[in-house]
DNA sequence: CTCCAGGCATCTC
DNA sequence: GAGATGCATGGA
């Protein structure tokens, strides 16, 4: 991936931008904290910074930044080093996901930061996207840090010790609900070094799942996410209702348990598998029913 | 009013 | 192990 990049005032500019859509990458349902502008644009908070993105053919444009927080933070973030013509074209060989990847092309596995991957995923059980958005909404307001861009308040997500100090009154505001129970124990274990979430990166899959499980409130699902999303092991294939019912009616035709539908992954897109899920579930979720799949006609 | 949401813990067999 | 049930909260 060849990119030519300009710094102007407090925009980086990136020219030579493929395979990527910001509604489809943001709003997929991998992360939380963007939001769209009037003009298209989208911004968001992460890693203690605020920045809006833009998208103009092949140039990206992202505002309130530097070159060396592009180099160091965004390149990665947005995941620039990567050919993501190639891995649809090899993906495309199936004809259910060639389906799925027309639908969103667009669609980038962003490199997230690790905590604030499991806190959110840890929000997402059994509930809606628009309101995980609003609890970490909450959460950020509450024990975050304030930050500011263009006459607006922003608040970055909160770091452990910020949940430790806090007390079970500002988590209950923050809506979390039962979820609360297992934020505080996320981030004891943490706090405690009964979990290293910072040497991850270095051990097998399996043993980072393993470890994640030993926190309240992790089962499997909450764990793919936080190993596919923030670890970037694109093998792993997040097993939800969604895509449970996108492998049970446009594959198998039948039910099957969630355990062999992460076998049947593993074998059909192998290295590719974590790509395929967010293809897949980015198309499910408009294209199958609760029941069944809803044709339409283009 | 009832039902349910990018699941998981817990209990039962 | 597999199956059933409760869970905070708010929107449809």
């Amino acid at each position: 991936m060849k990119y030519l990049v300009e710094m102007t005032g407090t925009k980086v500019i990136v020219h030579g931008i493929r395979d990527f859509n910001l509604r489809e990458t943001l709003e997929c349902g991998q992360c939380f904290r963007w939001n769209e502008e009037k003009d298209g644009s989208y911004t968001g908070v992460a890693f203690d910074r605020v920045i809006n993105v833009k998208l103009d053919g092949d140039i990206l444009i992202i505002d309130n930044t530097n070159l060396s927080d592009f180099n160091d933070i965004w390149f990665d973030y947005f995941d620039l080093g990567r050919d993501y013509g190639r891995i649809k074209d090899i993906l495309s060989q199936d004809e259910v996901l060639k389906e799925a990847i027309k639908y969103g092309e667009g669609i980038r596995i962003l490199r997230q930061d690790t905590w604030e991957t499991l806190i959110s995923f840890i929000i997402s059980q059994n509930n809606r996207i628009s309101q995980i958005k609003k609890v970490i909404e909450n959460l950020s307001k509450a024990l975050g840090h304030p930050i500011y861009y263009k006459d607006s308040v922003y608040y970055t997500f909160p770091k452990i010790k910020d949940i430790i100090v806090s007390d079970a009154e500002i988590l209950n505001s923050s809506k979390c609900g039962f979820r609360a129970k297992y934020i505080i124990d996320a981030a004891s274990k943490i706090f405690d070094e009964e979990i290293n979430l910072f040497e991850l990166q270095l051990y097998d899959t399996d043993f980072i799942r393993d470890l994640l499980m030993r926190i309240k409130g992790v089962g499997e699902k909450v764990a793919d996410c936080v190993i596919l999303y923030s670890i970037g092991r694109y093998e792993v294939f997040p097993v939800d209702v969604w895509i449970k019912k996108a492998v049970e009616f446009l594959y198998l035709k039948k039910k099957i348990t969630n355990k062999d539908i992460q076998y049947f992954a593993k074998e059909k897109f192998r290295e590719l598998a974590g790509f395929a899920q967010q293809y897949l579930f980015y198309y499910a979720k408009d294209h199958v029913s609760k029941e069944k799949f809803i044709e339409r006609e283009k």
